[in-house]
DNA sequence: CCTTGACTTTCCAGTTACTGGAAGGTGTAT
DNA sequence: ATACACCTTCCAGTAACTGGAAAGTCAAGG
């Protein structure tokens, strides 16, 4: 019969954490002295606390652990728990892999500029969002703007006949050959137009970034995200979007907000 | 300005995440309403919170963010910040790699058995001990049974000649060309004799295995030591050592316990 | 104008696997 | 007798939230 102390260094596990094993039953003291509390360990329990041990290492959590030290168990079922185990090592370590990509993409980033990106691109699932809409390929980039307000004026028309709700900001879609789809959210459906189609814009994994200012700052935004996209190992899936979340055709483009939005999946 | 609800779509994180980084003073709300308490957000708040969101994605604790998040940080501290952070982020990757050649040894291990092993490797820091020893070259394994008796009683006579006091078990440390070294810890240093050797047992990463039972059963702990260290990646770097937790000559094998230590080092 | 339902607030508890510390009892050596 | 190491229990803290309760707010529909 050993104290905890000694059955501590024996087994190269701080008091505490043996301790901490007996109050949550996992591993409890063979033997409590009555009179002191003080609790002794035998060497009969060497294999279970070597076993839990080397289960720990294995990444398991300390229930997991308590399920597998369990006589009754098959060996079907425990190669089933380790299986689930390595199936969930494999993914978290393709994550830190990814993660190291990041941040050498930063660190590279850091290199070349001195600061920190002037656009920070995140990942998220955009929700869906029941839009009028209105599409129009633009000949060259100079007439983007008048048609662009054309096209919102229609849907905005449109709606406003029919009495619909918006329920958001504009959203264009830039489908292949440079067609725009100028998309309003709305809350309930409405009967559509002639040139006003109305529907679901569907919801995606996006790769997002917000542009602060006048449109004539797209550009390098655009080539940001598509820059981090590929470095970052995802593929565009589909056509991007822009959310006018600060807008107004008389306001000042400095104050403008836009976030652009690229469809993707990873490679 | 967007009440914490719309906001929290917008960037698609929790409500309860931006409350949560509003206490701790992460991330403030950018107004709040005296009356109701209601946080409101907006979209200058953007930039902030998506630089916040990709360095979490880089795996960075939110103090650690925190820091990166003030203005007046020169890149090389930004760098070096990222750095730090790839280094532990490559040792993470290295240690879910062992994890995974560990879990899948052990699934070997259920095929081939069926259940689990019979011995548990775990690795752990032996201390050191102070021991009187005394060593001899085995001839054959016939003679060892004999052979260490003498060895032991040689040094048990040295010790109680000079009034030293023993601190644990035997421990036979195995030179090369089957030289055994009969060692007795022993509490405070004591003259040598002319067998007996008084010396510190080094402290040492060892791999070890416990073996309930007689001496008969050794070849196969010592089988399996040699084959838990090879799968995983580790070499025997020195003497390896048996400690006798559990042992009295006169006593029933059965119920002898044996700590096997191999000193071993990541290939 | 009232009610309903969606939304907001704060506060409290729980998660994992310990770790540190305080206050007090025990065992052994000098 | 006393010092010292060792043991006990209890409480708090860690990181980054998540869930739930109780109560206040807001807008729309009847």
């Amino acid at each position: 019969m050993l104290k905890i102390g000694e059955f501590a260094r024996l087994v190269d596990v701080p008091v505490k954490t043996l301790r901490y094993y007996d109050e949550i039953g996992l591993f409890k003291s063979d033997y409590i002295d009555e009179q002191t509390g003080y609790r002794f360990y035998s060497f009969e329990q060497l294999p279970r606390l070597n076993r839990l041990l080397a289960l720990k290492d294995l990444g398991l959590s300390l229930s997991q652990i308590d399920q597998m030290l369990k006589e009754d168990l098959s060996a079907d079922q425990l190669r089933g728990m380790l299986l689930l185990k390595q199936a969930e090592l494999e993914d978290l370590s393709r994550d830190i892999r990814e993660r190291i990509t990041r941040v050498d993409a930063r660190l590279h980033l850091i290199e070349t500029e001195d600061k920190m990106p002037d656009y920070e691109v995140v990942i998220k699932t955009v929700d869906p969002v029941l839009v009028a809409s209105c599409q129009e390929a633009i000949p060259d980039y100079e007439t983007i703007g008048p048609v662009m307000d054309r096209l919102y004026n229609g849907v905005v028309a449109h709606i406003v006949k029919h009495k619909g709700q918006f329920s958001g900001p504009g959203i264009t879609v830039w489908h292949e050959n440079l067609k725009a789809e100028a998309s309003l959210p709305i809350k309930k459906t409405i009967p559509e137009g002639d040139d006003v189609k109305v529907h679901e814009l569907p919801s995606d994994q996006m790769a997002c970034l917000v542009h602060h200012g006048g449109f004539e700052g797209f550009p390098q935004a655009y080539q940001a995200g598509v820059q981090w996209i590929e470095t970052n190992g995802y593929e565009i899936t589909g056509p991007s979007r822009e959310v006018y979340l600060q807008f107004r055709p008389d306001g000042d483009p400095k104050d403008f907000v836009t976030e652009i939005q690229f469809p993707v999946a990873k490679v």
